[in-house]
DNA sequence: TATCATTGTATCATATTGATACAATGATAA
DNA sequence: TTATCATTGTATCAATATGATACAATGATA
């Protein structure tokens, strides 16, 4: 089946199965030791790069919408995965789809309901469904060209991602079951994209009081071994969810 | 024009100039003195109240549509107005609506984007438009029953508004243009709904550096007359924009 | 056994917050 | 005129959090 032929066959069957008028784009973030990565995918016939998105099936909801687009790409579950932004400027969605026919629904004007996750990208496989040609991990300081608004959409994410930080701890599935502050760290600066004051890092990390202290350090290395961690799962939650420190 | 007609027009001429499936929902807040209240509004034929709200113009910028929304409600302009939410479950627009003809665009599932507002709502005169028959200021503590899943938006927007509290300085618009720091504190003390140390206060908001300090109080009262203040516009601003400090 | 890189942890200065106290002010009434 | 009182402005101290720095502990390597 040619490109062409494929949105065309997925255009009619279209009104028949979804919501016109709305996407959900998902800005993916992949982790891993010391480098941050987004998921990005070419579609068929276009040059440039996307945000991995789908539509909005009628007897399904929101957020499960986002996660099943999410799985199909990565085959990742459980992960950390959060609405952040709606974003509906006029004429946000014209630019790039020029090349389709003037009457397909991607043409219309839609709006994009944005989703940003957390995953280890040396867990995930990203796939090649068959409207795209390609589905790869970008380094976020290397991106390519993006299409229509999907640049702007990856920044608010980011930025988004960095300010949530402050507020509820992350790591858990970003991180080997066992851990050292120092691992940790690496994922807090790498995140941030600055580096952080070490002995205040492991000081203020501990009094959050969500880690199980083990025995054995991590050994390798000419130097003293760090101590593991893990999540104390319990605690972790409990601490997402109380989430927002209140600050009156 | 009977109830329902009013509703079938609207509804034939709907499709021609908004995007179907898609509503906005404000959560406009009224503040005065130490009152906080909602805007809620009565559609024809509904017993319960239901948010401010209204659809996408298919030419329409998404947060011009909601400004124009709230405008058309209070003729307020320019004030604070973000969004916070889009709401998406299944089944969250079929109850409440099911006294309307099958194919109605109102019956059929739709998203809704949450905005939220801040007002003074003795500066605003609630409208009455032609889907409605009423529009009234209720007091938060005392809430009526609300239609579809409108209580639960409204609260969203609450904890969204205080939370965001911490980061912005609020107050332009629902003070009048000199104010003392009592007064002030009255503001935050109503939107968070607790009261706050009067000494930490000031310390804490004059730290801010966004006031100018007037050379004659508020006189009345058997008692010291408190420094009149009013906002610095520039930095103000600037606070406003510099907005979510870091804590990193 | 010495060396070295890295880690764990202590410490000090500084900043922020919570709690409390007290003087200043201005209307009211004796 | 003066005493009273409620409220406001502001200082202060303790507790807590943060930033910066130092130093001892550890474990591989030479």
């Amino acid at each position: 089946m040619d490109e062409m032929s494929v949105f065309e066959q997925r255009s009619k069957a279209f009104y028949q199965t979804h919501l016109p008028h709305i996407s959900i784009d998902c800005v993916v973030f992949g982790f891993h030791i010391n480098t941050l990565k987004v998921l990005l995918v070419k579609m068929k016939g276009q040059e440039k790069w996307a945000l991995p998105g789908g539509f909005l099936n009628k007897e399904q909801d929101l957020n499960e919408a986002a996660k099943t687009i999410l799985e199909e790409r990565t085959g990742a579950e459980k992960v950390f995965l959060e609405q952040f932004k709606t974003f509906g400027e006029l004429g946000r969605s014209e630019s790039d789809l020029g090349y389709m026919p003037e009457d397909f629904w991607f043409r219309q004007r839609f709006l994009s309901i944005g989703y940003y996750a957390l995953v280890d990208y040396e867990k995930i496989m990203p796939v090649v469904d068959e409207i795209s040609i390609a589905c790869e991990w970008k380094d976020i300081n290397d991106l390519p060209e993006m299409m229509m608004d999907h640049r702007k959409i990856y920044e608010e994410a980011l930025a988004v991602m960095r300010f949530q930080l402050n507020f509820k701890p992350i790591g858990y599935n970003l991180l080997p079951e066992e851990f050292t502050m120092p691992e940790l760290q690496k994922l807090y600066e790498t995140i941030l994209g600055k580096t952080l004051s070490r002995g205040n890092f492991q000081r203020k990390m501990l009094a959050y009081d969500i880690f199980i202290k083990h025995d054995k350090g991590r050994r390798g290395g000419a130097h003293r071994s760090p101590i593991l961690y893990s999540f104390d799962q319990d605690k972790y939650n409990h601490a997402l969810s109380r989430g927002l420190k209140e600050a009156w």
